[in-house]
DNA sequence: TTGTACGCGTTATCAT
DNA sequence: ATGATAACGCGTACAA
């Protein structure tokens, strides 16, 4: 296969002890001999076993990442600042898919626990009791991204979306919106889904603008289908509407989308609004206003905290990551 | 920290051997002592360790995967389909973002060889000369990814570019158009750039369509802004064009979007086909009509093949992927 | 059926 | 400054 430490000793008449010595800079040794080793490297072309160091070290230098999905835009600026910081501190990491499936998510807690990674990020959806015991039995460490749970002290990097949401329709009002509808992810949906509905909701009740069942459509997921029906239903049950704010920016394009359709105007009769600042929103004709995150800056932040936790060994404090309303071209003005 | 298969032998009063044979399904074992040790291994809730099972069968069940950015639809998907067949295999994947700079590259390169991946995947990118070198020197299984290379014989999973482009052109035609543009990538780029815009002018030839300067634009990139700049380019140097060719899905967006701001709609004035088909393509308004490659299909062939190169040690055939006409809203038929 | 002991490629301890 | 050698956790040939 390829060489070792020992053939290099060999052919540099020194013991293995003293390759390893050099290899990792320790002091120990003679100028003389240094050269000469690395010399031998050059020579053979040798590359060190990361295997076996981390075998005897306990440190793979890998950090693994479960992701609902992974072909998503949000996922990849997500995974693009995770990647980024690791890279810096010479880890690498692990992706892993786990479609929202429990038994997937169990099988590939096991895989990364038995490859001993470092540390695992658990990112963009619900952290199970089942999922938060097979890891705490392992002691991995452990952060949340773009998540948190609500019954276990797990830090976490996430925006606030009730926050967020808020000052979504707090920007709508401000521009002289008053009948605004929102098409919401999944309510059921404790972290993404409910935060925004109820951050919308406190939002326009402070502000005394009348609120009920017809503001609102519930739908299932966060995708651009849901955002084209969803368009349709809130029409239908609110046509009076001038702003929507949609949970995602896939339901905010996807009502672009049913817009055009229906030959609605955007933002002439209709202002639409989107949350989270994908790619996908400076895309889209009219050029999407929304509630950014900073999804590559979230990532790199939760790699770092994960990484320093494993240098110090303190669990690191939750970060709140700001939000910022992204002014394009959907939303207009009412006077 | 966690148990070992010495604890559990131990524990269970027999001898590492066995724990091993069982773990491994191996045979040689009476069902009483069988039962007698996945007990133990149950209540320890060991779990083998991955790093050392690698070191002595000197197969990580990991693959590398080298992207030049994460952050596009396109790598999405195809890291979608890699992931899935990793671990439908039981491997996994990681992934490395070289930015197409060759020093990030080698370091990556010589990462992912002291980590000992079983073999990589090259994607998306030109396979330099000194990648290939540094690769060939480690005897590193190795699968080019939606790429080739012309100058050595590496396998490789892609589609047919310049059919691909053929294709959509005779599409165009087909619908009734004789004045059509393009919009080309880079055409330094001898793997993306260069064959679609061979096979576009080959079709208009093909067709005895006139060509010249004016149908085609050569932008730097692939992306969102060179497509917008592109329309306003082609619309100054071929007035009269009524179909464009968008080398890339984000190209012919960007031109979508560029018509809208000009007035000029789609597909009434101007018809529009992009290249990939991408997740954006089906959101755009109108929906893009595109030449689509089966991207995850893709990644999933790439990952398979080179597993499968690991079993038996023999070079897989390249595979040349069908790409197809995907019909939406972007188009219209000229009489 | 079961156990002993060596080796995988390192690092680290203890001598020298 | 340098060298033996014992780990690290596992698989496996060989012995029993």
């Amino acid at each position: 296969m390829s060489y070792t430490i020992k053939d290099v000793a060999k052919k540099a008449n020194v013991s293995i002890a003293t390759v390893s010595r050099i290899l990792n800079g320790q002091g120990g040794y003679s100028e003389k001999t240094k050269s000469k080793v690395l010399q031998v490297i050059e020579e053979l072309g040798y590359q060190p076993n990361a295997v076996a160091r981390g075998l005897i070290n306990k440190r793979t230098h890998t950090i693994g990442v479960l992701f609902p999905k992974l072909s998503s835009s949000l996922v990849t600026d997500l995974l693009d600042g995770i990647e980024k910081a690791a890279n810096d501190n010479g880890s690498s990491v692990i992706v892993c898919h786990t479609e929202s499936n429990g038994e997937k998510t169990i099988k590939y807690l096991q895989l990364l626990i038995e490859k001993r990674v470092d540390g695992i990020i658990f990112a963009s959806e619900i952290l199970k009791e089942e999922y938060h015991q097979y890891i705490t039995k392992s002691k991995m460490p452990l952060i949340l991204l773009s998540t948190e749970s609500y019954a276990y002290p797990v830090p976490f990097v996430k925006v606030n979306d009730y926050h967020a949401s808020y000052s979504a329709a707090k920007y709508l009002m401000d521009k002289g919106h008053t009948k605004i509808g929102m098409i919401s992810g999944n309510k059921e949906d404790i972290i993404a889904g409910k935060p925004r509905i109820e951050g919308f909701q406190k939002a326009l009740s402070d502000h005394n603008i009348p609120l009920d069942d017809r503001n609102i459509v519930f739908s299932r997921g966060f995708t651009f289908p849901d955002g084209v029906e969803g368009l349709k239903k809130l029409l239908d049950q609110f046509p009076d509407v001038t702003a929507i704010f949609g949970a995602s920016d896939e339901i905010a394009i996807g009502a672009l989308s049913a817009a055009y359709q229906l030959g609605i105007k955007v933002p002439e009769d209709l202002s639409v609004m989107g949350y989270d600042n994908l790619q996908l929103a400076e895309m889209s004709i009219p050029p999407l206003t929304t509630v950014g995150q900073p999804l590559a800056k979230m990532g790199e932040t939760a790699a770092k905290m994960l990484l320093k936790m494993l240098e110090t060994g303190e669990v690191p404090e939750s970060r709140i990551m700001p939000h910022k309303i992204i002014e394009r071209l959907s939303v207009k003005e009412r006077k």
